[in-house]
DNA sequence: TCAAAAGTGTTAGGGATACACCCATGT
DNA sequence: ACATGGGTGTATCCCTAACACTTTTGA
């Protein structure tokens, strides 16, 4: 369909890449009172994936999530941490690797690179929705936004790997100031605990929310926000870290 | 130095192993009040290493990681976790591999695969020092108990590889329960706090420890342990799942 | 009888919960 | 003015920290 070069993930012996070693990426994002991830879409097949990514040989495990991050979604400095690996035998399913690429118009050779075992290193990323340019990836059609209270069906176990980032999520959630990374720069109180209600899927009280996140002493109240509403303006915050 | 046949991890091309994946394990026991770990020591060298293994081809990562944990310590039924990957390009450093082979008399090829690069799954084990047969694995001379608290040096970045599993067994301790995998079946609430202590670094109040812990509700108190000592004789307790 | 260690009780404080009350805002 | 949502105040509860007191054991 284009005549663009074959990228190098498509050589059929994975030159330069670390064998047989993935990463898998849950990349939360939070629009609209409402928890989204990025997933990749393969035209002419209904097969929907997480991003992922390889290791370059020349390259730190970390670092290399870091450059596939960036290339899915436009952004460097985000939060971005390992949860777990996935390294089960039942992950080794060669046909919808193979469908994507055939789609494509590629016929994969037997001992394609692509095709053999993964053992997958899962990150999870919280990003500024409105900040992120999401980009699909060289054998993918599309990379959107997919709430995450109605996901349709993924690939392989990516499944699992999403339960598994959102617990983590949620436990990490009130042991570090990790929510901050999924909202704009500035933002209302009600904002902030309509995020945390979603991610931790309870309701949380108002006054008690408020006083809690004021105590930390991580928030700066600016001018208020004047919605239009026939209310109380309420104020914006900023997050400082120190 | 032995007749043994060579086992096939010293093979030059590591067949049946997935390529450039290894396991670490950080084994933590507790006995005399110290928390304590495996080191594995090479005969010629002054070098210490944490137990390691690789995933056979027809194996998944956690199983791997129950199997060679067994073949360390005898043990199957044990608290074992993931809980970091590492794989930095400065761990990639064949020295130290090299002499431990050289050590045992065999001169690897320059493209030995245990000479290359490797990603390495972390895992923590948690077990009843009691109850383990530290046995060594076919490159190393000793399998023994080192103190945490005093340990030396460590083979590349195993020091940074323990710290980590330390900090993930701290942060665990208060989420789950998992402390009692490190106690015999029967301890004294003193055997219990102390380990507390010990994994935390900070003094605990006894008698708040002492509620908290009966209020759980899974200790189930047993005789009283008559010591010898000239005080009140403490009971002994056991853990019960529910 | 005494010291040492174990078990239990009592009080005070901090944080969370639940509810109430005022304030600002646009219709 | 008034409904709506935002900010703050207050009473209660619970968990923990801190300390005190009692009990048991063997010297």
């Amino acid at each position: 369909m284009s005549n663009q070069p074959i990228p190098e993930e498509i050589s059929p012996d994975g030159a330069g890449f670390l064998p047989g070693l993935a990463i898998d990426f849950v990349i939360f994002g939070f629009h609209q009172n409402q928890l989204k991830i990025l997933l990749l879409s393969y035209r002419n097949t209904d097969l929907l994936a997480l991003p992922a990514g390889f290791i370059q040989e020349t390259e730190n495990l970390n670092d290399a999530a870091r450059r596939v991050l960036a290339e899915r979604t436009g952004l460097y400095d985000i939060f971005l941490e390992q949860f777990y690996v996935f390294g089960d035998r039942s992950r080794h399913d060669p046909a919808p690797m193979r469908a994507i690429m055939e789609a494509k118009g590629i016929v994969p050779d037997e001992n394609h690179w692509l095709l053999r075992r993964f053992v997958s290193v899962g990150y999870y990323a919280l990003i500024d929705f409105t900040k992120a340019v999401p980009i699909p990836d060289p054998l993918s059609d599309s990379c959107e936004w997919y709430d995450l209270a109605s996901l349709p069906a993924l690939m392989l176990d990516h499944q699992t790997i999403v339960q598994k980032a959102l617990e983590t999520l949620r436990t990490d959630l009130d042991r570090k100031l990790i929510g901050f990374n999924l909202l704009s720069d500035t933002f209302t109180m009600a904002d902030l605990q309509c995020l945390y209600e979603t991610i931790l899927d309870q309701p949380l009280h108002r006054s008690g929310f408020q006083r809690k996140m004021l105590s930390l002493g991580i928030l700066e109240r600016l001018d208020k926000k004047f919605s239009g509403g026939a209310h109380k303006a309420p104020y914006l915050y900023r997050f400082v870290s120190n």
